[in-house]
DNA sequence: GTCAAGAGAATTGTCGACAATCGGCAAATC
DNA sequence: GATTTGCCGATTGTCGACAATTCTCTTGAC
Protein backbone atom coordinates (compact mmCIF):
# COMPACT_ATOMS: atom_id res chain seq x y z
CA UNK A 1 0.00 0.00 0.00
CA UNK A 2 2.61 2.50 1.04
CA UNK A 3 5.00 3.17 -1.74
CA UNK A 4 8.31 4.87 -1.24
CA UNK A 5 9.36 6.72 -4.37
CA UNK A 6 12.69 7.52 -2.81
CA UNK A 7 14.66 5.55 -0.29
CA UNK A 8 16.70 8.51 0.88
CA UNK A 9 16.38 9.36 4.55
CA UNK A 10 15.31 12.95 4.33
CA UNK A 11 13.64 14.17 7.45
CA UNK A 12 10.76 16.57 6.87
CA UNK A 13 12.67 19.75 7.59
CA UNK A 14 11.29 22.13 10.17
CA UNK A 15 8.43 23.82 8.43
CA UNK A 16 7.06 25.27 11.62
CA UNK A 17 5.80 28.75 10.95
CA UNK A 18 6.88 32.08 12.24
CA UNK A 19 4.16 32.14 14.86
CA UNK A 20 5.42 28.97 16.49
CA UNK A 21 8.97 30.24 16.56
CA UNK A 22 7.93 33.51 18.16
CA UNK A 23 5.81 31.64 20.69
CA UNK A 24 8.72 29.41 21.63
CA UNK A 25 11.01 32.39 22.04
CA UNK A 26 8.58 34.29 24.23
CA UNK A 27 7.81 31.18 26.23
CA UNK A 28 11.47 30.60 26.99
CA UNK A 29 11.95 34.25 27.85
CA UNK A 30 9.13 34.13 30.35
CA UNK A 31 10.03 30.80 31.87
CA UNK A 32 13.66 31.77 32.36
CA UNK A 33 12.61 35.01 33.97
CA UNK A 34 13.97 37.38 31.34
CA UNK A 35 10.49 38.85 31.30
CA UNK A 36 9.40 39.71 34.81
CA UNK A 37 5.90 38.78 35.96
CA UNK A 38 3.49 41.62 35.44
CA UNK A 39 5.60 43.13 32.69
CA UNK A 40 3.84 44.46 29.67
CA UNK A 41 4.30 42.48 26.49
CA UNK A 42 4.05 45.20 23.89
CA UNK A 43 3.28 43.88 20.45
CA UNK A 44 5.14 46.67 18.70
CA UNK A 45 8.25 46.30 20.82
CA UNK A 46 8.48 42.54 20.42
CA UNK A 47 7.76 42.85 16.71
CA UNK A 48 10.46 45.44 16.19
CA UNK A 49 12.89 43.48 18.27
CA UNK A 50 12.38 40.28 16.33
CA UNK A 51 12.18 42.03 13.00
CA UNK A 52 8.70 40.78 12.18
CA UNK A 53 5.26 42.28 11.90
CA UNK A 54 2.82 42.57 14.76
CA UNK A 55 0.47 39.92 13.43
CA UNK A 56 2.64 36.86 14.20
CA UNK A 57 3.53 38.30 17.58
CA UNK A 58 -0.12 38.76 18.37
CA UNK A 59 -0.96 35.21 17.43
CA UNK A 60 1.95 33.87 19.40
CA UNK A 61 0.80 35.82 22.43
CA UNK A 62 -2.67 34.35 22.08
CA UNK A 63 -1.07 30.93 22.08
CA UNK A 64 0.80 31.73 25.27
CA UNK A 65 -2.40 32.94 26.82
CA UNK A 66 -3.75 29.43 26.56
CA UNK A 67 -0.66 28.10 28.21
CA UNK A 68 -1.37 30.45 31.08
CA UNK A 69 1.90 32.33 30.65
CA UNK A 70 0.36 35.66 29.74
CA UNK A 71 -2.95 37.34 30.38
CA UNK A 72 -4.81 39.46 27.92
CA UNK A 73 -6.81 42.52 28.81
CA UNK A 74 -9.01 44.08 26.15
CA UNK A 75 -7.52 47.22 24.66
CA UNK A 76 -4.65 46.90 27.10
CA UNK A 77 -2.62 44.13 25.55
CA UNK A 78 -0.69 41.20 26.93
CA UNK A 79 1.04 40.99 30.28
CA UNK A 80 3.28 38.34 31.75
CA UNK A 81 1.06 36.56 34.22
CA UNK A 82 1.72 37.08 37.87
CA UNK A 83 1.35 34.02 40.01
CA UNK A 84 0.37 33.73 43.62
CA UNK A 85 0.95 31.07 46.21
CA UNK A 86 -2.73 30.23 45.90
CA UNK A 87 -2.51 29.84 42.13
CA UNK A 88 0.49 27.55 42.47
CA UNK A 89 -1.38 25.47 44.98
CA UNK A 90 -4.34 25.19 42.63
CA UNK A 91 -2.03 24.26 39.79
CA UNK A 92 -0.49 21.37 41.65
CA UNK A 93 -3.88 20.21 42.81
CA UNK A 94 -4.97 19.97 39.20
CA UNK A 95 -1.78 18.12 38.33
CA UNK A 96 -2.56 15.58 41.01
CA UNK A 97 -6.03 15.02 39.65
CA UNK A 98 -4.95 14.65 36.05
CA UNK A 99 -1.86 12.57 36.62
CA UNK A 100 -3.44 10.16 39.05
CA UNK A 101 -6.28 9.68 36.59
CA UNK A 102 -3.75 9.07 33.82
CA UNK A 103 -1.87 6.54 35.92
CA UNK A 104 -5.06 4.75 36.86
CA UNK A 105 -5.92 4.55 33.21
CA UNK A 106 -2.54 3.08 32.34
CA UNK A 107 -3.05 0.34 34.91
CA UNK A 108 -6.66 -0.32 34.00
CA UNK A 109 -5.80 -0.83 30.36
CA UNK A 110 -2.55 -2.66 30.99
CA UNK A 111 -0.39 -0.25 29.02
CA UNK A 112 2.95 -1.74 30.00
CA UNK A 113 4.71 0.07 27.20
CA UNK A 114 3.96 3.36 28.94
CA UNK A 115 5.48 2.07 32.15
CA UNK A 116 8.62 1.09 30.26
CA UNK A 117 8.92 4.56 28.83
CA UNK A 118 8.51 6.07 32.28
CA UNK A 119 11.26 3.85 33.64
CA UNK A 120 13.51 4.89 30.75
CA UNK A 121 12.84 8.54 31.50
CA UNK A 122 14.00 8.04 35.08
CA UNK A 123 17.31 6.86 33.63
CA UNK A 124 17.43 10.07 31.63
CA UNK A 125 16.85 12.02 34.82
CA UNK A 126 19.82 10.29 36.41
CA UNK A 127 21.96 10.97 33.36
CA UNK A 128 21.10 14.64 33.37
CA UNK A 129 21.90 14.79 37.07
CA UNK A 130 25.22 13.07 36.43
CA UNK A 131 26.23 15.57 33.79
CA UNK A 132 25.37 18.44 36.10
CA UNK A 133 23.27 20.04 33.39
CA UNK A 134 21.75 23.47 33.84
CA UNK A 135 18.47 23.81 35.61
CA UNK A 136 16.31 24.34 32.56
CA UNK A 137 17.45 21.00 31.17
CA UNK A 138 16.72 19.28 34.45
CA UNK A 139 13.30 20.81 34.74
CA UNK A 140 12.43 19.80 31.22
CA UNK A 141 13.57 16.23 31.81
CA UNK A 142 11.40 16.13 34.91
CA UNK A 143 8.43 17.56 33.05
CA UNK A 144 8.97 15.01 30.30
CA UNK A 145 8.35 12.21 32.79
CA UNK A 146 4.97 13.60 33.68
CA UNK A 147 4.19 14.37 30.07
CA UNK A 148 4.95 10.76 29.17
CA UNK A 149 2.55 9.65 31.84
CA UNK A 150 -0.29 11.70 30.41
CA UNK A 151 0.66 10.96 26.81
CA UNK A 152 0.78 7.25 27.50
CA UNK A 153 -2.54 7.19 29.30
CA UNK A 154 -4.35 6.41 26.09
CA UNK A 155 -6.66 9.39 26.47
CA UNK A 156 -5.39 12.31 24.37
CA UNK A 157 -7.51 14.73 26.38
CA UNK A 158 -5.41 14.09 29.44
CA UNK A 159 -2.31 15.07 27.51
CA UNK A 160 -4.10 18.15 26.25
CA UNK A 161 -4.83 19.32 29.77
CA UNK A 162 -1.27 18.62 30.78
CA UNK A 163 0.09 20.65 27.88
CA UNK A 164 -2.13 23.50 28.94
CA UNK A 165 -0.56 23.69 32.35
CA UNK A 166 2.91 22.46 31.43
CA UNK A 167 4.32 25.90 30.71
CA UNK A 168 2.92 27.33 33.90
CA UNK A 169 4.33 24.44 35.88
CA UNK A 170 7.73 24.88 34.33
CA UNK A 171 7.49 28.57 35.04
CA UNK A 172 6.63 27.96 38.66
CA UNK A 173 9.57 25.65 39.11
CA UNK A 174 11.96 28.10 37.53
CA UNK A 175 10.69 30.91 39.71
CA UNK A 176 11.51 28.89 42.75
CA UNK A 177 14.91 27.98 41.47
CA UNK A 178 16.21 26.09 44.42
CA UNK A 179 14.22 22.95 43.91
CA UNK A 180 17.01 21.08 42.20
CA UNK A 181 19.73 21.25 44.78
CA UNK A 182 20.13 17.49 44.66
CA UNK A 183 19.12 16.32 41.18
CA UNK A 184 19.71 12.64 41.94
CA UNK A 185 17.25 12.84 44.77
CA UNK A 186 14.67 14.25 42.40
CA UNK A 187 15.25 11.38 40.02
CA UNK A 188 14.82 8.87 42.84
CA UNK A 189 11.53 10.30 44.00
CA UNK A 190 10.02 9.20 40.70
CA UNK A 191 10.90 5.57 41.28
CA UNK A 192 8.18 4.64 43.76
CA UNK A 193 5.61 5.67 41.19
CA UNK A 194 6.94 3.39 38.49
CA UNK A 195 7.50 0.57 40.97
CA UNK A 196 3.91 0.71 42.13
CA UNK A 197 2.75 0.74 38.53
CA UNK A 198 4.91 -2.27 37.73
CA UNK A 199 3.19 -4.15 40.52
CA UNK A 200 -0.15 -3.09 39.11
CA UNK A 201 -1.06 -1.64 42.49
CA UNK A 202 -3.51 1.15 41.72
CA UNK A 203 -3.85 2.47 45.24
CA UNK A 204 -0.10 2.54 45.83
CA UNK A 205 0.42 4.28 42.48
CA UNK A 206 -2.08 6.93 43.50
CA UNK A 207 -0.39 7.43 46.83
CA UNK A 208 3.07 7.60 45.31
CA UNK A 209 2.00 10.15 42.74
CA UNK A 210 0.15 12.23 45.25
CA UNK A 211 3.13 12.15 47.56
CA UNK A 212 5.53 13.05 44.77
CA UNK A 213 3.50 15.98 43.54
CA UNK A 214 2.54 16.95 47.07
CA UNK A 215 6.17 17.35 48.08
CA UNK A 216 6.80 19.59 45.10
CA UNK A 217 3.62 21.51 45.89
CA UNK A 218 4.73 22.12 49.43
CA UNK A 219 8.21 23.21 48.38
CA UNK A 220 7.03 25.50 45.61
CA UNK A 221 4.26 27.26 47.49
CA UNK A 222 6.34 27.75 50.63
CA UNK A 223 9.35 28.99 48.70
CA UNK A 224 7.12 31.33 46.75
CA UNK A 225 5.56 32.67 49.90
CA UNK A 226 8.99 33.34 51.34
CA UNK A 227 10.11 35.09 48.18
CA UNK A 228 7.10 37.36 48.01
CA UNK A 229 7.06 38.05 51.74
CA UNK A 230 10.65 39.19 51.69
CA UNK A 231 10.04 41.39 48.68
CA UNK A 232 6.85 42.85 50.08
CA UNK A 233 8.85 45.19 52.22
CA UNK A 234 10.46 47.17 49.41
CA UNK B 1 -14.29 53.21 47.10
CA UNK B 2 -16.24 52.51 43.96
CA UNK B 3 -18.03 55.57 42.76
CA UNK B 4 -21.07 55.44 40.55
CA UNK B 5 -21.20 58.51 38.35
CA UNK B 6 -24.62 57.48 37.11
CA UNK B 7 -27.28 55.58 38.92
CA UNK B 8 -29.05 54.51 35.75
CA UNK B 9 -29.07 50.82 35.00
CA UNK B 10 -27.00 50.91 31.87
CA UNK B 11 -25.42 47.58 31.13
CA UNK B 12 -21.85 47.88 29.90
CA UNK B 13 -22.79 47.48 26.29
CA UNK B 14 -20.91 44.96 24.26
CA UNK B 15 -17.35 46.05 24.85
CA UNK B 16 -16.24 42.50 24.44
CA UNK B 17 -14.67 43.14 21.11
CA UNK B 18 -15.25 41.95 17.62
CA UNK B 19 -13.17 38.83 18.05
CA UNK B 20 -15.34 37.55 20.85
CA UNK B 21 -18.50 38.18 18.90
CA UNK B 22 -17.20 36.36 15.87
CA UNK B 23 -16.05 33.49 18.06
CA UNK B 24 -19.49 33.23 19.64
CA UNK B 25 -21.19 33.25 16.26
CA UNK B 26 -18.94 30.57 14.83
CA UNK B 27 -19.24 28.53 17.98
CA UNK B 28 -23.03 28.57 17.81
CA UNK B 29 -22.94 27.75 14.12
CA UNK B 30 -20.79 24.71 14.73
CA UNK B 31 -22.64 23.51 17.80
CA UNK B 32 -26.01 23.76 16.11
CA UNK B 33 -24.70 21.89 13.12
CA UNK B 34 -24.96 24.70 10.58
CA UNK B 35 -21.35 23.97 9.82
CA UNK B 36 -20.85 20.30 9.11
CA UNK B 37 -17.92 18.47 10.69
CA UNK B 38 -14.94 18.41 8.39
CA UNK B 39 -16.10 21.50 6.57
CA UNK B 40 -13.51 24.06 5.66
CA UNK B 41 -13.68 27.30 7.60
CA UNK B 42 -12.36 29.75 5.04
CA UNK B 43 -11.18 32.98 6.58
CA UNK B 44 -12.03 35.03 3.52
CA UNK B 45 -15.51 33.59 3.19
CA UNK B 46 -16.40 34.09 6.83
CA UNK B 47 -14.90 37.57 6.79
CA UNK B 48 -16.87 38.59 3.71
CA UNK B 49 -20.01 37.09 5.11
CA UNK B 50 -19.77 38.95 8.40
CA UNK B 51 -18.56 42.13 6.80
CA UNK B 52 -15.29 42.24 8.72
CA UNK B 53 -11.64 41.76 7.95
CA UNK B 54 -9.83 38.45 8.09
CA UNK B 55 -7.83 39.35 11.19
CA UNK B 56 -10.67 39.06 13.74
CA UNK B 57 -11.93 35.91 12.05
CA UNK B 58 -8.50 34.39 12.29
CA UNK B 59 -8.20 35.20 15.97
CA UNK B 60 -11.67 33.89 16.66
CA UNK B 61 -10.81 30.64 14.90
CA UNK B 62 -7.70 30.30 17.04
CA UNK B 63 -9.92 30.70 20.08
CA UNK B 64 -12.21 27.96 18.86
CA UNK B 65 -9.24 25.75 18.26
CA UNK B 66 -8.59 25.80 21.99
CA UNK B 67 -12.16 24.87 22.65
CA UNK B 68 -11.63 21.88 20.43
CA UNK B 69 -14.26 22.94 17.94
CA UNK B 70 -11.95 23.42 14.99
CA UNK B 71 -8.59 22.06 13.98
CA UNK B 72 -5.86 24.01 12.31
CA UNK B 73 -3.54 22.68 9.64
CA UNK B 74 -0.58 24.81 8.67
CA UNK B 75 -1.07 26.59 5.36
CA UNK B 76 -4.41 24.87 4.97
CA UNK B 77 -6.54 26.76 7.41
CA UNK B 78 -9.26 25.85 9.84
CA UNK B 79 -11.65 22.93 9.62
CA UNK B 80 -14.62 22.02 11.74
CA UNK B 81 -13.39 19.19 13.90
CA UNK B 82 -14.68 15.74 13.17
CA UNK B 83 -15.41 13.71 16.23
CA UNK B 84 -15.29 9.99 16.71
CA UNK B 85 -16.95 7.66 19.16
CA UNK B 86 -13.53 7.23 20.75
CA UNK B 87 -13.04 10.98 21.14
CA UNK B 88 -16.45 11.33 22.75
CA UNK B 89 -15.62 8.54 25.14
CA UNK B 90 -12.35 10.25 26.06
CA UNK B 91 -14.15 13.52 26.54
CA UNK B 92 -16.62 12.11 29.02
CA UNK B 93 -13.86 10.30 30.84
CA UNK B 94 -12.12 13.63 31.36
CA UNK B 95 -15.36 15.19 32.52
CA UNK B 96 -15.72 12.47 35.13
CA UNK B 97 -12.24 13.11 36.42
CA UNK B 98 -12.60 16.88 36.63
CA UNK B 99 -16.10 17.00 38.01
CA UNK B 100 -15.60 14.37 40.65
CA UNK B 101 -12.47 16.20 41.74
CA UNK B 102 -14.42 19.45 41.85
CA UNK B 103 -17.20 17.86 43.90
CA UNK B 104 -14.72 16.33 46.33
CA UNK B 105 -13.17 19.73 46.75
CA UNK B 106 -16.53 21.32 47.50
CA UNK B 107 -17.14 18.78 50.24
CA UNK B 108 -13.62 18.92 51.64
CA UNK B 109 -13.80 22.69 52.01
CA UNK B 110 -17.42 22.78 53.11
CA UNK B 111 -18.57 25.11 50.35
CA UNK B 112 -22.27 24.89 51.10
CA UNK B 113 -22.98 27.94 49.00
CA UNK B 114 -21.96 26.00 45.92
CA UNK B 115 -24.35 23.21 46.80
CA UNK B 116 -27.16 25.73 47.14
CA UNK B 117 -26.42 27.10 43.70
CA UNK B 118 -26.45 23.61 42.26
CA UNK B 119 -29.82 22.91 43.82
CA UNK B 120 -31.14 26.16 42.38
CA UNK B 121 -29.89 25.18 38.94
CA UNK B 122 -31.85 21.96 39.13
CA UNK B 123 -34.96 24.09 39.61
CA UNK B 124 -33.99 25.98 36.48
CA UNK B 125 -33.69 22.68 34.64
CA UNK B 126 -37.23 21.80 35.68
CA UNK B 127 -38.50 25.21 34.63
CA UNK B 128 -36.92 24.91 31.22
CA UNK B 129 -38.42 21.47 30.83
CA UNK B 130 -41.81 22.83 31.85
CA UNK B 131 -41.70 25.54 29.23
CA UNK B 132 -40.79 23.05 26.55
CA UNK B 133 -37.86 25.18 25.51
CA UNK B 134 -35.80 24.33 22.47
CA UNK B 135 -32.98 21.92 22.79
CA UNK B 136 -30.14 24.42 22.77
CA UNK B 137 -31.64 26.11 25.81
CA UNK B 138 -32.00 22.81 27.60
CA UNK B 139 -28.48 21.76 26.80
CA UNK B 140 -27.12 25.05 28.02
CA UNK B 141 -29.06 24.81 31.26
CA UNK B 142 -27.67 21.34 31.77
CA UNK B 143 -24.15 22.50 31.02
CA UNK B 144 -24.61 25.37 33.46
CA UNK B 145 -25.11 22.89 36.27
CA UNK B 146 -21.79 21.28 35.61
CA UNK B 147 -20.13 24.62 35.08
CA UNK B 148 -21.41 25.76 38.46
CA UNK B 149 -19.92 22.68 40.01
CA UNK B 150 -16.48 23.44 38.60
CA UNK B 151 -16.78 27.17 39.20
CA UNK B 152 -17.81 26.61 42.79
CA UNK B 153 -15.04 24.16 43.52
CA UNK B 154 -12.79 26.96 44.71
CA UNK B 155 -10.05 25.99 42.28
CA UNK B 156 -10.22 28.23 39.19
CA UNK B 157 -8.10 25.76 37.24
CA UNK B 158 -10.89 23.24 37.36
CA UNK B 159 -13.23 25.73 35.79
CA UNK B 160 -10.63 26.50 33.17
CA UNK B 161 -10.41 22.88 32.12
CA UNK B 162 -14.17 22.66 32.06
CA UNK B 163 -14.43 25.71 29.83
CA UNK B 164 -11.93 24.13 27.48
CA UNK B 165 -14.11 21.12 26.92
CA UNK B 166 -17.48 22.79 27.40
CA UNK B 167 -17.97 23.66 23.75
CA UNK B 168 -17.02 20.20 22.59
CA UNK B 169 -19.35 18.65 25.13
CA UNK B 170 -22.20 20.86 23.99
CA UNK B 171 -21.38 19.99 20.42
CA UNK B 172 -21.43 16.29 21.17
CA UNK B 173 -24.82 16.54 22.82
CA UNK B 174 -26.27 18.51 19.93
CA UNK B 175 -24.94 16.02 17.42
CA UNK B 176 -26.80 13.32 19.19
CA UNK B 177 -29.95 15.35 19.37
CA UNK B 178 -32.21 12.77 20.87
CA UNK B 179 -30.86 12.91 24.39
CA UNK B 180 -33.53 15.23 25.65
CA UNK B 181 -36.65 13.30 24.85
CA UNK B 182 -37.76 13.57 28.46
CA UNK B 183 -36.33 16.81 29.87
CA UNK B 184 -37.78 16.29 33.32
CA UNK B 185 -35.99 13.01 33.60
CA UNK B 186 -32.74 14.76 32.80
CA UNK B 187 -33.41 17.27 35.53
CA UNK B 188 -34.11 14.51 38.02
CA UNK B 189 -30.91 12.65 37.31
CA UNK B 190 -29.01 15.58 38.74
CA UNK B 191 -30.71 15.32 42.09
CA UNK B 192 -28.83 12.34 43.56
CA UNK B 193 -25.62 14.29 43.11
CA UNK B 194 -26.81 17.28 45.10
CA UNK B 195 -28.45 15.05 47.69
CA UNK B 196 -25.23 13.17 48.30
CA UNK B 197 -23.35 16.43 48.56
CA UNK B 198 -25.88 17.76 51.07
CA UNK B 199 -25.20 14.72 53.22
CA UNK B 200 -21.50 15.38 52.90
CA UNK B 201 -21.04 11.85 51.64
CA UNK B 202 -17.95 12.01 49.43
CA UNK B 203 -18.11 8.45 48.17
CA UNK B 204 -21.79 8.66 47.30
CA UNK B 205 -21.23 11.98 45.53
CA UNK B 206 -18.50 10.40 43.47
CA UNK B 207 -20.70 7.47 42.56
CA UNK B 208 -23.66 9.67 41.68
CA UNK B 209 -21.56 11.90 39.47
CA UNK B 210 -19.89 8.97 37.77
CA UNK B 211 -23.23 7.36 37.19
CA UNK B 212 -24.77 10.56 35.86
CA UNK B 213 -21.95 11.25 33.43
CA UNK B 214 -21.57 7.58 32.63
CA UNK B 215 -25.18 7.33 31.46
CA UNK B 216 -24.68 10.30 29.16
CA UNK B 217 -21.41 8.83 27.96
CA UNK B 218 -23.08 5.58 27.08
CA UNK B 219 -25.96 7.30 25.29
CA UNK B 220 -23.77 9.68 23.36
CA UNK B 221 -21.18 7.21 22.17
CA UNK B 222 -23.72 4.58 21.20
CA UNK B 223 -25.92 7.08 19.40
CA UNK B 224 -22.90 8.42 17.59
CA UNK B 225 -21.81 4.96 16.57
CA UNK B 226 -25.25 4.28 15.18
CA UNK B 227 -25.28 7.55 13.28
CA UNK B 228 -21.90 7.00 11.68
CA UNK B 229 -22.53 3.35 10.95
CA UNK B 230 -25.74 4.11 9.11
CA UNK B 231 -24.07 6.88 7.13
CA UNK B 232 -21.03 4.76 6.27
CA UNK B 233 -23.03 3.00 3.60
CA UNK B 234 -23.67 6.06 1.46
C1' DG C 1 -2.19 71.15 47.95
C1' DT C 2 -5.72 68.35 45.79
C1' DC C 3 -8.53 67.17 42.30
C1' DA C 4 -10.68 67.36 37.70
C1' DA C 5 -10.54 68.14 32.85
C1' DG C 6 -8.15 68.00 28.50
C1' DA C 7 -4.60 67.66 25.06
C1' DG C 8 -1.00 64.64 23.42
C1' DA C 9 1.51 60.32 23.04
C1' DA C 10 1.53 55.54 22.86
C1' DT C 11 -0.73 51.22 22.20
C1' DT C 12 -4.13 48.17 20.57
C1' DG C 13 -8.00 46.99 17.03
C1' DT C 14 -9.02 46.45 12.41
C1' DC C 15 -8.24 46.68 7.69
C1' DG C 16 -6.78 45.92 2.73
C1' DA C 17 -2.84 44.34 -0.02
C1' DC C 18 0.92 41.56 -1.40
C1' DA C 19 3.87 37.35 -1.04
C1' DA C 20 4.26 32.40 0.01
C1' DT C 21 2.21 28.02 -0.13
C1' DC C 22 -0.98 24.34 -1.19
C1' DG C 23 -4.04 21.11 -3.99
C1' DG C 24 -5.49 19.81 -8.35
C1' DC C 25 -5.44 19.46 -13.38
C1' DA C 26 -3.30 18.98 -17.78
C1' DA C 27 0.73 18.14 -20.59
C1' DA C 28 4.88 15.66 -21.18
C1' DT C 29 7.80 11.64 -20.54
C1' DC C 30 9.02 6.81 -20.05
C1' DG D 1 -1.17 3.57 -19.64
C1' DA D 2 1.03 5.03 -15.42
C1' DT D 3 4.09 8.38 -13.39
C1' DT D 4 6.20 12.60 -13.16
C1' DT D 5 6.42 17.56 -14.03
C1' DG D 6 4.91 22.19 -14.58
C1' DC D 7 1.28 25.45 -14.27
C1' DC D 8 -3.00 27.68 -12.25
C1' DG D 9 -6.46 29.14 -9.11
C1' DA D 10 -7.37 29.56 -4.34
C1' DT D 11 -6.13 30.09 0.38
C1' DT D 12 -3.18 31.20 4.01
C1' DG D 13 1.00 34.00 6.00
C1' DT D 14 2.75 38.32 6.73
C1' DC D 15 2.96 43.07 6.35
C1' DG D 16 2.38 48.25 6.80
C1' DA D 17 -1.18 51.75 7.59
C1' DC D 18 -5.06 53.91 9.64
C1' DA D 19 -8.82 54.22 13.26
C1' DA D 20 -10.17 53.67 18.05
C1' DT D 21 -8.97 53.35 22.66
C1' DT D 22 -6.19 53.97 26.72
C1' DC D 23 -2.62 56.06 29.39
C1' DT D 24 0.05 60.16 30.87
C1' DC D 25 1.27 64.58 31.66
C1' DT D 26 0.01 69.15 31.81
C1' DT D 27 -3.05 72.78 32.93
C1' DG D 28 -6.28 75.06 35.52
C1' DA D 29 -9.73 75.83 39.17
C1' DC D 30 -11.04 75.40 43.86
Amino acid sequence: MAKSPQTTSFQPLDREGLVQRVATLLSKAIVTGQLAPGARLSESVVARELGVSRAPVREAARLLENSGLVTYRANRGFFVRETSAQALNDLYELRMVIETAAAQRVLRHGLTETIDRLAAQIDVLHEVAEQGADMLTQVEADMEFHRLLCAGSGNPKFLHVFEQIAAETEFSIMVIGRLYDDPHKIAETHEPIVNAMRRGDAAATCDALRYHIGVAQELVTRQFRDLTDSSSGN
